[in-house]
RNA sequence: GGAGAGGUGGCCGAGUCGGUUGAAGGCGCUCGCCUGCUAAGUGAGUAUCCUGGGAAACCGGGAUCCAGGGUUCGAAUCCCUGUCUCUCCGCCA
């Protein structure tokens, strides 16, 4: 949620940042709605103040038992009077709530002004494409091939979009997930969570999935719940509604979570194999920190996420989300896209995100300085790190052998406790 | 799912028959004083939001005692609904 404050002060700035990300023409409706408001509400402050005093007049009168007939009366009157101003103030609170909830967050002065994903930056390159002397399996022949992963059966479970990972390859899933964590809480210092997966309405909006994204999320319509579409949500929600000493910040939490999305209207995109899927296995690392540091903790947060393909040695690339491509909340973005020789694609892995102070906003989590005491919003952030079936379409495309085996890398030997995956006995 | 108890400031905890209670008291914390250090003692301060004024320090007004409604001139205090926590019973991985 953006500041109606700053908005007040600083329109202009404003509006070519919702501009930037194509976001609604609505900041006029705002401004006058928000004029309006402080006009009545200075109105019903003077009438309270007014019953205020009269009430303890009433109250001294009572006392010294004298009538107070006449005040009473006086006072019914001011009451009235507040109460439709109070209900004026209410409704025009609503349509300005309304605006002030769907506008998208506004992008860094980093980031380029662009309409759609053909004009993000590519930032870099890690390592290169790998080359072969042995004509390449798409992930999902290979893993047909060797039995690891069974579409077939799964969609009979539950539909489309379902991975059911068998033997090794249900071993491998889980060896990346426990990889990833130690990683990161050994490595980068990292304190781990393990969220609910099911989250409020409130919880949703927090973050922005809410109202925008609603589709896109399972709901269970009987308690109003939602399944998580990232960790992200019940790992920021962590702290809402509280105010932060500043040396507890920063704060870095890592959480694995299966996801959840119903990908509503992607059909025919990307659909091949584990390349969208409805459930996956996601490792989530989310910061808070003081608005001094964010954009450093941006980039720490891109790193951490590096290292995890570096260490399995897969090339990607990163590339920083222009201002039309950006989600809802951020501010800037980076997106981690892995290499698939196989496919002879890139994936995305992982997001990289500042949201500054629009997730702390809705979901109201502060800080209070050390310096002056003073309270104010802090920053939030979070990374992949990373998501698994993407990794998994990389890693077994990188790892196949002539002989359609996989081969694990020593780093990851420890969780897999095998050295190379070969066709499963059925 | 059934029955009951309860949600007050950073924490504990008091709030009488509704009336200067944003809220006693204590703890904690901050600043100062004092005692050669520590402990003890002592003085002051110690919520957030909205709004008006001011460059700012700050000053004025309003709101907030889980949330939302209601009763009333006036509600932390009464009524209703929701929600969360705890206890007991049932059910269950």
């Amino acid at each position: 949620m953006l500041d109606i404050k700053q908005i007040r002060r600083e329109p202009e700035r404003f509006r070519k940042g919702l501009e930037a990300k194509n976001g609604g023409e609505k900041l006029n409706d705002l401004l006058e709605l928000d004029q309006q408001r402080r006009n009545i509400v200075t109105r019903s402050d003077e009438l309270k103040a007014l019953r205020n005093r009269v009430s303890g007049e009433i109250a001294q009168l009572k006392k010294t038992k004298q009538s107070a007939e006449d005040k009473i009366q006086e006072m019914k009157e001011v009451g009235a009077g507040i109460k439709s101003l109070d209900e004026e103030i209410r409704q025009i609170e609503e349509r300005l709530n309304e605006i002030l909830i769907t506008l998208p967050n506004i992008p860094h002065e980093s980031v380029k002004i662009g309409q759609t994903a053909e004009e993000n930056v590519l930032v870099k390159e890690w390592g290169q494409q790998p080359q072969y002397d042995y004509d390449l399996k798409d992930h999902l022949d290979l893993a047909n091939d060797l039995g690891i992963l069974d579409f077939r059966r799964s969609s009979k479970i539950s539909g489309s979009g379902f991975p059911l990972y068998v033997g090794d390859g249900a071993r491998l899933e889980r060896a990346f997930i426990n990889f990833m964590l130690d990683f990161h809480i050994e490595r980068h210092g990292y304190k781990e969570i393990f969220p609910p997966y099911l989250v409020s309405r409130d919880s949703a909006f927090g973050t922005g999935q809410l109202p925008k994204l609603e589709d896109d999320m399972y709901l269970d319509k009987t308690d109003d719940l939602f399944l998580v579409p990232t960790a992200e949500i019940p790992v920021t929600n962590i702290h809402r509604d509280e105010i932060l000493p500043e040396n507890q910040l920063p704060i870095k939490y890592v959480a694995y979570s299966a996801c959840f999305r119903r990908e509503a209207g992607s059909y025919g995109k990307d659909t091949r194999g584990l390349s969208r899927v409805h459930q996956f296995n996601k490792v989530e690392m989310v910061r808070f920190t003081t608005p001094e540091v964010s954009y450093l903790a941006h980039e720490e947060l891109l790193n951490d996420a590096e290292e995890i393909l570096q260490a399995l040695n897969l090339h990607y690339r990163v590339v920083s989300l222009c201002s039309g491509d950006l989600s809802f909340a951020a501010a800037k973005c980076y997106d981690i896209e892995i290499w698939a020789p196989g496919s002879q694609k890139y994936f995305e892995v992982s997001s990289v995100s500042n949201f500054e102070d629009f997730q702390a906003r809705r979901t109201n989590i502060r800080y209070r300085r050390a310096a002056d005491g003073k309270v104010s919003y802090l920053h939030t952030l979070n990374g992949s790190g990373v998501a698994t079936p993407r990794l998994m379409i990389a890693f077994l495309e990188t790892y196949q052998t002539d002989e359609g085996t996989i081969v694990i890398p020593e780093i990851l030997q420890p969780y897999t406790r095998f050295k190379m995956i070969k066709t499963q006995s059925k």
